[in-house]
RNA sequence: GGGCGUGUAGCUUAGUUUGGCUGGAGCACCCGGCUGAUAACCGGGAGGUCACAGGUUCAAAUCCUGUCAUGCCCA
């Protein structure tokens, strides 16, 4: 058992608190900021931890600096920031490295927009080193704002030594980690089907595609295809007739019902478009879709599951636009579990290179991989003669002629749908089989799970659902992009014999250079582009020329946790002591983005996880729940609030609103409610006592006049066991991640238990002016209580905490020890009673409960009671003066029972009574009305009760139980029982005195206020009164407490200017003059 | 189209895991009270289709099914 230290000598030079001023929350953080930076609070706070040697390490996951951080930034900065700064108090040594992100895709967008550099011909025109050279320039275009938002809200980072994943250290890093996948085999060349625009030249990320749908109405078709070895055809649909000359197969679903039928009749209505088919001719299709599709009439020969038509192989519609010589499967019928019935005819055409599902599915079934189509859009040579060099799109028409010529169109019809369109060039792209290298993630699958399941997930349906369902549809990872700007892929290929080698470094590129080749300035193109290596196969002399792509830039950052050590050329102290990383933090939108390719690499290179816990947290929406947008105008600058609040609000609202992971709608009207409640009420709890330490010169280092808790009155017992209750609590929720939960608990801890319970009720002890053993007691508690506080909050905000850390002791609280203790760092809290916390609990009950009686009875608070009685319950024992107090009751009892403050009423039951009386009904009522009930309850029992000549019986009446006159209750149901609390209503001139002073009391005090005055000076008080008689004794309270030393008390007239109020009918003036 | 979240008072939310008192708070509003630390607090009032529709059950905000809206990711 550690017991509370409560004299904590921290080396702190400043011990007496002083004074404070009112808050001003951004002059008081920006000053904090400053003096961090001059006393270098986070390195000491870091350095302060080394003699545990017990890291946690953190992994910053780099964000872009090519775009405006905002509201939505902060958030995910202040969770990284928060469990850094809570796992360094416990502790643990936290490095904490910043991070850029400054490759990929959008930094070339953004590039292309202000050159005007629409298609990466013209990017080539301009240059590839001068449009590089921008790309490096542009990621840092807000690198300043960047680092300025991270400092005002504070997130302790090391911004002077980040990792850049542009620097060569980095990329060589990244290079080394991809040879490790080539040596395992992990490494391909293969083809992913990519939305392309054949204008620029470029393939789009969904994320590029997205915005560029339109809906557009199309040709769609119903084509023919004539089986070999069965007399009839198959009929299939496409929308996208330009990619029929690169047909290869037809794809059925093997449990979906089809049937062979004949065409019987010519259709009724008229036909619209080309195409038909002639009564006797036999056609294949979907059951359910004969209806949809068919417009002749038919007779149904045959039903038959898809399996059956598996093997069947048909006749090329456009012959020689495809060599099909090395492949047996090449225009069959083949099965695919994609095949649906929701559409078409229940049989997709297949062209492998210009749809995902194509692609994979001839890969499956061994369907020859050519293409129809060149790079421009057009058609290759020996497609077809009127198809070959023309833009796919324009050739429509001409297929569909071709294909109405040959009877092989069985329909056309105009489709309407969305469709992705180049955002550049408004073209429509096209689905597109690029030469890509890839990962083999397939291969590692197994591991990748097995990985993923031993991470700690906040919440854990990221990793068990959201991660997991994807790991386990695992595709392989493309990595390659055509690009410019990006870790070039470190691949070379011999134009001799087609050996490809992976460079995992520079050394290793240099070694292989051929003489000629420049040894490239950085690791970017297109100097790397200009290096040629010898090949390294035995006996061959070829010359290498390297695959042109960059790498995706998730890859770049899925390196981050060796490549920011330069690992392994560097650094492997600082990598094997940081790997697998304790801590990740960032929105949910990563889970497939940075998440997945840190795992991807971790297992690929090490077979090891990358992190043991990952935070994933919900998006900051606006207050209506949209999406944060600049076309909308709804994104929040977080400056607003830095400027007014400060940072400490921001952090404390986005903390305690949700959980972490639910989404959140940001209510600016929120943050200034942190501000005025959880900061305006601690500041001045804070203040409060640090100013009257002040006053006193409270030293609470000076042990000759500490008072052990055990001497202390029940009241600072009473909040030390509270906060030590709440610093568990607090302590459980941060470890099970629900930090919304923790801080809320500590907001109602301040605002309720130490603001309005302790403070409130400790008031006149500080006021006192004399040194006492009470008023000291007083000092240490409110200490003690406020430093325990500030350490918890430390983390959720780290500046009002430090600032008043700082007052009472004189050192940081970043420095200081989490208060419930760790493996490493002290337990540090004061002791608990809980009967105490019940019996506190109660009383609270019970004084809300009294104020209720008052309002019902319509008895102002000011007014006291003469008595008041508690009823059942458990003895209040150390409460009873405070509850006295509260209650205003001057005589505060218990009692057994309630039947000595209740009577029991006799009500009439009007039914009976008024069958049984009738017209002297009214007569009976009146004289029940009057009649003693007890007495007459009796007579009832013996069976002799009568009025007006009637014989009234129990079912005659109803008997209720209310409150004697003069008094009022209220009972309330707690697990132990019924408690009542009865007040005797009572008034007589004694208590209208009383309460009348009380009046003046507060209305003087306001007063005193208004003027400003101090609060030791001393007024001249005249009081006028009308209508009510002030006893002395209550007129001599009144001078003592508004510190008045010539009191006049109904002397002459008031002054016109007098103030004046009205109390229960009684007016009253007065007037104050200053000394 | 698919996967995963979210939806409770005008606003922000608790409660949903494990079904069970009259669905609980805060902001804003109204009435009253307390106050020489406080933009704080206390009592009362008004404000609810617990997104919607079905189902299971003695009992559903809670479990099941479907729908709608919204967010992320993937097509």
């Amino acid at each position: 058992m550690v017991t509370f230290k409560t004299i904590t000598n921290l080396g702190g030079c400043m011990v007496v608190p002083k004074s404070t001023k009112n808050l001003d929350p951004v002059s008081l953080e920006t000053y904090l900021i400053e003096l961090w930076q001059e006393e270098k609070t986070f390195e000491k706070s870091i350095d302060s931890r080394r003699e545990n040697n017990s890291p946690f390490t953190f992994l910053e996951g780099p964000p872009t600096a090519n775009g405006k951080p905002g509201i939505h930034h902060v958030i995910s900065r202040l969770f990284k920031d928060m469990v850094c700064r809570w796992k360094t108090m416990e502790g643990h040594i936290v490095e904490r490295k910043a991070g850029w992100d400054t490759h990929g895709l959008p930094v070339e967008i953004e590039v292309q927009k202000q050159l005007n550099l629409m298609s990466n011909e013209a990017i080539e025109k301009f240059g590839m080193e001068k449009f590089n050279k921008k790309c490096k320039e542009s990621v840092w275009t807000y690198e300043e704002a960047w680092r300025e938002m991270t400092e005002r809200m504070a997130f302790w980072v090391d911004m002077d030594n980040p990792y850049v994943t542009l620097h060569d250290e980095f990329i060589e890093s990244a290079w080394w980690s991809l040879k490790q996948m080539f040596d395992k085999g992990l490494l391909f060349r293969g083809h992913k089907v990519l939305p392309y625009c054949p204008q620029t030249g470029t393939s789009y990320s969904s994320h590029e595609v997205a915005l560029g749908y339109k809906e557009v109405a199309e040709p769609a078709v119903y084509v023919k295809f004539e089986l070999e070895n069965i007399d009839a055809s198959i009929l299939a649909w496409t929308t996208t007739p330009w990619t029929l000359p690169g047909n290869v197969g037809l794809a059925v679903g093997p449990e979906v019902t089809y049937c062979k039928v004949r065409i019987t009749h010519l259709p009724s209505d008229s036909w619209e478009g080309r195409g038909g088919a002639e009564i006797g001719e036999q056609l294949i299709l979907a059951k359910d879709l004969m209806n949809d599709v068919l417009r002749h009439h038919v007779e149904v020969i045959e039903e038959f599951p898809g399996s059956k038509l598996v093997g069947e192989s048909y006749k090329p519609l456009f012959p020689g636009a495809i060599d099909g010589s090395d492949s047996k499967s090449a225009w069959t019928v083949v099965s695919a579990d994609f095949v649906t019935t929701s559409d078409g005819t229940g049989v997709v055409h297949t062209a492998v290179m210009y749809g995902e599902d194509d692609y994979k599915l001839g890969m499956d079934v061994g369907f020859p991989a050519q293409h129809t189509v060149g790079m421009d859009g057009s058609f290759v040579d020996g497609v077809h003669a009127d198809l070959d060099g023309r833009y796919v799109k324009e050739c429509d028409d001409v297929i569909i002629n071709l294909l109405t010529e040959q009877g092989k169109l069985y329909r056309e019809h105009i489709y309407t749908h969305d469709y992705p369109h180049c955002w550049r060039t408004d073209h429509p792209l096209l689905y597109y089989a690029m030469d890509s290298w890839f990962v083999r993630m397939t291969e590692v699958k197994e591991q990748i799970l097995e990985h993923n399941s031993n991470v700690e997930w906040a919440p854990e349906w990221t990793g068990t659902k959201r991660m997991g369902e994807w790991l386990s549809n695992i595709k392989d990872w493309a990595i390659s992009r055509e690009r410019y700007w990006g870790t070039p892929l470190p691949v070379w290929i011999c134009s001799e014999c087609g050996n490809e080698h992976c460079v995992g470094s520079i050394e290793e590129m240099k070694s292989m250079k051929t003489q000629s080749s420049p040894m490239p300035p950085e690791l970017h193109r297109p100097y790397v582009d200009d290096v040629v290596l010898h090949c390294p196969e035995v006996g061959c002399s070829g010359k290498m020329k390297r695959e042109p792509y960059v790498m995706d830039c998730w890859f770049d950052s899925g390196c981050a946790s060796f490549a920011q050590w330069h690992y392994p050329f560097k650094n492997e102290d600082k990598f094997s002591g940081s790997f697998p990383v304790d801590y990740i933090c960032e929105a949910v939108d990563q889970t497939r983005g940075w998440f997945y390719s840190l795992l991807a690499v971790a297992t690929t290179v090490f077979n090891q996880q990358c992190f043991n816990s990952c935070l994933s947290l919900g998006h900051i929406l606006d207050k209506d729940g949209k999406k944060m947008s600049k076309s909308k105008g709804n994104v929040v600058n977080p400056w607003d609030h830095f400027n007014k609040e400060g940072a400490d609000p921001i952090r404390w609202y986005m903390t305690t609103q949700s959980a972490p992971w639910s989404p959140t709608n940001f209510d600016p009207n929120g943050v200034r409610e942190s501000y005025a409640k959880m900061f305006l009420t601690l500041w001045n709890v804070y203040k409060f006592h640090a100013d009257y330490a002040a006053l006193d010169g409270f030293d609470p280092e000076d042990e000759s006049g500490f008072i052990e808790i055990n001497s202390r009155s029940s009241l600072d017992k009473w909040i030390l066991s509270k906060v030590t209750q709440v610093a568990d609590e607090y302590h459980n929720h941060f470890v099970s991640w629900d930090f919304h939960k923790a801080g809320r608990a500590l907001e109602k801890f301040v605002i309720n238990d130490l603001s309005n319970w302790y403070v409130r009720r400790s008031r006149r002890r500080l006021w006192e002016e004399s040194d006492s053993t009470d008023k000291r007691a007083c000092q240490h508690t409110l200490h003690e209580v406020i430093l325990i506080v500030t350490r918890l909050m430390a983390p959720v905000s780290p500046f009002m905490s430090d600032e008043i850390h700082r007052g009472l002791t004189g050192i940081s609280v970043h420095l200081a020890d989490w208060p419930t203790g760790s493996s490493i760092v002290e337990r540090n809290l004061p002791p608990r009673d809980t009967s105490l916390e019940e019996e506190m609990s109660l009383v609270r009950n019970l004084a809300e409960t009294g104020r209720r009686i008052r309002v019902e009875q319509d008895r102002r608070q000011r007014l006291p009671c003469r008595s008041g009685w508690i009823v059942g319950g458990p003895k209040i024992t150390q409460f009873k003066e405070i509850l006295a107090d509260e209650l205003n009751v001057e005589n505060l009892m218990t009692e057994e029972d309630l039947d000595s403050f209740q009577k029991i009423i006799i009500a009439p039951n009007r039914k009976s009574l008024g069958a049984k009386c009738r017209a002297d009904l009214p007569t009976v009522l009146s004289e029940l009305e009057a009649i003693d009930a007890e007495s007459f309850l009796l007579e009832i029992e013996a069976g002799i009760a009568a009025i007006g000549g009637y014989e009234i019986e129990m079912s005659d009446i109803e008997i209720r139980r209310v409150e004697k006159d003069g008094f009022a209750a209220s009972t309330i149901t707690l697990e132990e029982g019924d408690i009542s609390l009865v007040l005797d209503m009572e008034r007589d001139d004694d208590l209208l005195s009383k309460g009348l002073a009380r009046d003046i009391i507060r209305r003087v005090q306001a007063k005193r206020k208004d003027l400003d005055l101090d609060i030791e000076s001393k007024i001249s008080l005249s009081v006028w009164i009308e209508g009510l008689e002030l006893f002395d004794v209550d007129w001599e309270h009144i001078k003592i407490e508004t510190r008045t030393e010539n009191g006049s008390l109904n002397v002459e007239k008031p002054r016109e200017t007098s103030d004046s109020f009205l109390v229960d009918g009684t007016k009253v003036y007065f007037h104050i003059d200053n000394n």
